[in-house]
DNA sequence: GTCTATACGTCGATAGAC
DNA sequence: GTCTATCGACGTATAGAC
């Protein structure tokens, strides 16, 4: 649910085999119908046998590319995300509230991610070593210190009030924009730019 | 990761069985085992038959009190939030801020109880008819309606500026306390009570 | 490199005996 | 109320065909 931020991590550096022209062309299949099977089942809910029916495959052929079904989880959101943000390149950064109200929209409107994203979350804080907990921990990590470096800028030319710390405006940003965006799911009629918004009349000088 | 809220539902409404004196001890037993065992091993990663293991019984006997794993878990979080409230009785109101930094605090003390939430909330988001969707959903729903009466009061109070919508207020301070508890337990250098205090300086006429 | 076939241990869930 | 037995499905691992 993140914020934009730019990814790093290339697929392949995730996976363990694709080298081959096929190979690559299969990856890519798998963590596109993955995802639309997470889309109707949900991401906990949908085994490796039902992903590798869904292509035509035996389910040792998905083990074949991606070490583990957690693992496999990761790199679809990954895939997904890099879509994601190919989708919103061209933005003349609106502010620190503004990129986030930015992401938080894209991010409900591509079916599946948002509830991808919460599982990640769950498995990060459950699981005491998991890649999911690194991965998403680094998020979190970098996700704020962007924020906060827009946030400082801001201050600097004025336009947000210099009586607060920008680190914990950041992570209030990032906490509220994941937990609206959870809320938003579940009822929509929850206003999840309007609420964001309002963050700019808080924070005005 | 809530916040306060009276918890209505009795945990006898959610399991099936357990009405001689032996089956509610029993009942409570289970409760009470699942979640020193989810604390270890999270609940994703716990089986029925680790549970069963642990009292003593076979995992037939587990779900002779509970529909269902699913249902477990949620009969878990209910009722450790029930005890959870139970230590934090007694307080005078401190307004809307106030009651979500007791509440936020309270939680990231309780081992396993924002974990067991975070699998809540990605069950809840990814199933479309499953009992912890309709949970979450009302919690939500009734924690954002509690919220934002007590905003409206202290906007009549003259205690919190009156140009935002309480509604919009009570959304936002339940998402940014969800997730500054998410983000707290995977860095705990995240002040959390500091970053939801920061709410009263924004929110101050 | 890509993939099928197959097997292992475990899981949630159910049925029926005690 | 609790057990044993059993079911189908699951994640994972390996051997070997192409």
């Amino acid at each position: 649910m993140p914020t934009p931020a730019s990814s790093s991590d290339d697929e392949s550096s995730i996976g363990r085999r694709g080298t081959s022209a096929k190979g690559i062309a299969r990856r890519r299949e798998i963590l596109d119908r993955s995802l639309e099977v997470f889309r109707e089942r949900g991401s906990e809910g949908t085994s490796l046998r039902r992903i590798a029916e869904a292509i035509g495959v035996s389910h040792a052929a998905v083990m074949h590319y991606f070490r583990s079904r957690e693992q496999l989880r990761l790199a679809v959101y990954q895939h997904t995300e890099r879509h994601r943000h190919e989708s919103m390149q061209d933005h003349p950064a609106p502010g620190a509230v503004g990129r986030l109200v930015q992401a938080a929209s894209v991010n409900v409107k591509v079916p599946g991610f948002v509830q991808l994203y919460s599982t990640l979350v769950a498995s990060a804080v459950e699981e005491g070593d998991s890649e999911s907990r690194e991965f998403i921990t680094r998020r979190f990590a970098r996700v704020r210190e962007e924020t906060a470096h827009r946030v400082k800028e801001q201050q600097e030319r004025g336009e947000i009030r210099a009586d607060v710390d920008p680190e914990q405006v950041a992570a209030m940003l990032v906490a509220a924009s994941d937990g609206l965006q959870t809320q938003w799911l579940l009822d929509s009629s929850v206003d999840l730019e309007g609420d964001l918004r309002m963050f700019e009349t808080l924070l005005r000088p």
